[in-house]
DNA sequence: GGTTGACCTGGAGTGCACTCCAGGTGCGAT
DNA sequence: ATCGCACCTGGAGTGCACTCCAGGTCAACC
């Protein structure tokens, strides 16, 4: 039991592509992960958590460049939470308003497919 | 009150570009519509009827490509009920599965929200 | 009869979030 | 020693769903 974890290893745990972590690294979502002597990246505990609200974030729609402003409010210490607490209440506010979008047309949706089993079961008479 | 709508009302009803409605065609997800003797488009009920149902769709994550092939069963008549069936039912259970996905996510966010103003609370002290 | 505005065309361009590429390094196992 | 594999780099490429562009037509209104 090591005490960071390896690209694959956190490849492999929150289902992304090499590439797509560098890709955040580069994008300054993540931030300059430490390296071993050879080079290769170490994600520490905290890249770890913050890889996991990054993604819970990007799962819900957030735009890479406000995934930035985030990353860069939590590097930039403790006297940003209720910059960040806007940012995240913001955020879930579209989410809930995204979700009852979905929700709203997925009864549309339903009700199609209940007009399309009634006119299948008219025909087969 | 005419018996077909505009390129611009169709446009604005469904709070699309005029773009969006060419491209449509082009993709061959409305098929080639009515024109007025100058060329101008006529959108028929039937072509917003479908329409409607395409940016239900759409909205809810199908992608072009799909889209066209529900558009090629309707097409193609009565006969393609079933086949229409089956993929709205395929993608009513991907859109529960996301919804359900956002909401879990959400309820994570809101957590991460909790946990910041109770930080913000500590240090208010 | 000139101007305005809504519409027409084919094709090129955009933004986003990855994803792939070619060539190279280090390291444990055979 | 050499093989395979996981990793490294900068930069180019991809796929999707639009979105924009330049130039043109037509009907109506002043």
């Amino acid at each position: 039991m090591s005490e960071y974890l390896t690209p694959g290893e956190v490849a492999a745990r929150f289902d992304v592509s090499h590439d797509t972590l560098r890709y955040y690294e580069r994008a300054g979502v993540l931030s300059a992960v430490e390296r071993s002597a050879s080079g290769h990246r170490r994600y520490r505990s905290a890249d770890v958590e913050l890889l996991d609200l990054v993604r819970c974030l990007r799962e819900t729609g957030m735009p890479i460049a406000a995934l930035r402003t985030f990353a860069d409010l939590i590097r930039a210490g403790e006297g940003t939470v209720d910059e960040r607490i806007d940012l995240l209440v913001e955020h879930d506010a579209q989410l809930g308003e995204r979700i009852e979008v979905l929700t709203a047309r997925r009864r549309h949706i339903q009700g199609k497919i209940a007009y399309y089993r009634s006119l299948r079961e008219t025909s087969a008479d």
